[in-house]
DNA sequence: TGGATACTGCTTGTATACAATCCTGGACGA
DNA sequence: TCGTCCAGGATTGTATACAAGCAGTATCCA
């Protein structure tokens, strides 16, 4: 693998995981020597993640972690719609469905353990549930096009979510949600199966813009648009 | 502007423009020379093509303008149809929508145009109308994420539409499918644009995969998967 | 004192030099 | 004759050197 490749997944991660906040300008010469590379594959993975929409390219400035900006975080989850009620729509349509009914059970229990445990649930077991099923619905829509554009839009919604606080009434409002859709397309019910991910979207949409405009995050990190 | 954005938009059209035939290796030090720069902002070029999807980089081996394979223009397509009939929704929701009451009786002229003229028609004019409609579901859909992802798409389509046989027939068709996606969008009828709209694009995909798989082509320049 | 301006240092953009990797051709051996 | 292996050349990947442009500061003038 190359040295670039691997630049790039690392800025990637540290920008997802808020080791390098938004705004924040990042200095060629300073990360190339922090990573213990050259400025040349270095500046190929800020170019990268430049289209990706992490890292904002200013010519002759230089690239800055991109803002969180209300309009924007708008403008993604339409793409995450348009892209997801479609994925789920092929998945629909294809013929090995069954591991969407297994996920659907797994949704359900989770559902009911948010409902009883009433924000004493560990939800880490539950990330890597949507994961696999973010996993099933790339793999089941069967193209790579429409893979790497989920991919990218999913990478920003990882980063939205360490600030997006986690209340447990929404928690079991999603496993709820994550269940509907799981079990459309096991039905093959292709339009429900993508009016239940548009629906998701929207209300993960307004959730996450309801934790951003309350003064719950850190304040200088996120512009108001 | 940047070198490496002219080298960029440059290689770009000479692609779509089948100046570089898909398949072609792209030497780095060759091409360089040829567009009077150094490899530096030709790699950073090579790379924003690759992911466009134009270019394919095999690690080690360098640079080769992406093939056309049957499967992967019927994925594209799919992405395709998830941002178009997503894009004409948003537009068909959106408060200011008279000027697609313009472009549907254009292209109703058009589609009678073609109706009478049977071959005969000079269709520069009509690639003009179907441009402006992009530009205008585009700016309509006041998304700047989902503009750039359709523009992506649309260089591919119009690499394309250069070994897509134009027959007469097909032209009026087109025609008529776009008048009904106008309209519908004029009148603020969602669904109903959405459905005309991934119904275009799925007509359109069957069109050019005939012309594909017949041996129109010229051979060798297209992969059969 | 306020503002405009030239200067200095630093950062990015580009070119070139070096290192590592991959393909090609041919010789050798089974 | 066919397959394998080695060497040479060429090409990509990376590092460094150089040039151009921006930012911040201090200075000068009104």
């Amino acid at each position: 693998m190359k040295q670039g490749d691997l630049v790039y997944e690392r800025l990637r991660e540290e920008i997802v995981e808020w080791e390098l906040a938004p705004g924040t300008h990042l200095n060629e010469t300073r990360i190339a020597a922090r990573l213990g590379v050259s400025r040349t594959p270095l500046r190929e993975a800020l170019h990268r993640l430049d289209r990706d929409g992490l890292v904002r390219i200013s010519p002759g400035r230089g690239a800055f972690v991109s803002e969180i900006a209300l309009g924007d975080v708008a403008h993604r989850f339409q793409l995450r719609d348009a892209l997801e009620s479609y994925a789920v729509r092929l998945c629909a349509r294809a013929d090995e469905r069954s591991v969407f009914g297994a996920l659907e059970a797994d949704f359900l229990e989770w559902r009911d353990r948010f409902d009883a445990g009433a924000g004493a649930v560990d939800d880490t077991g539950y990330y890597a549930l949507t994961s696999r099923l973010d996993a099933e619905v790339s793999q089941g829509a069967a193209n790579p096009h429409l893979s790497d554009s989920l991919a990218s839009v999913r990478q920003h919604l990882r980063r939205l979510r360490r600030i997006a606080r986690r209340t447990p009434g929404r928690m079991a409002l999603s496993a709820g949600e994550h269940a509907r859709i799981c079990a459309a397309v096991r039905a093959g019910a292709e339009e429900e199966a993508a009016r239940a991910a548009s629906e998701h979207v929207g209300n993960s949409l307004r959730h996450i813009l309801a934790a951003l405009g309350g003064s719950a995050v850190g304040g200088s990190a996120v512009a108001l648009d």
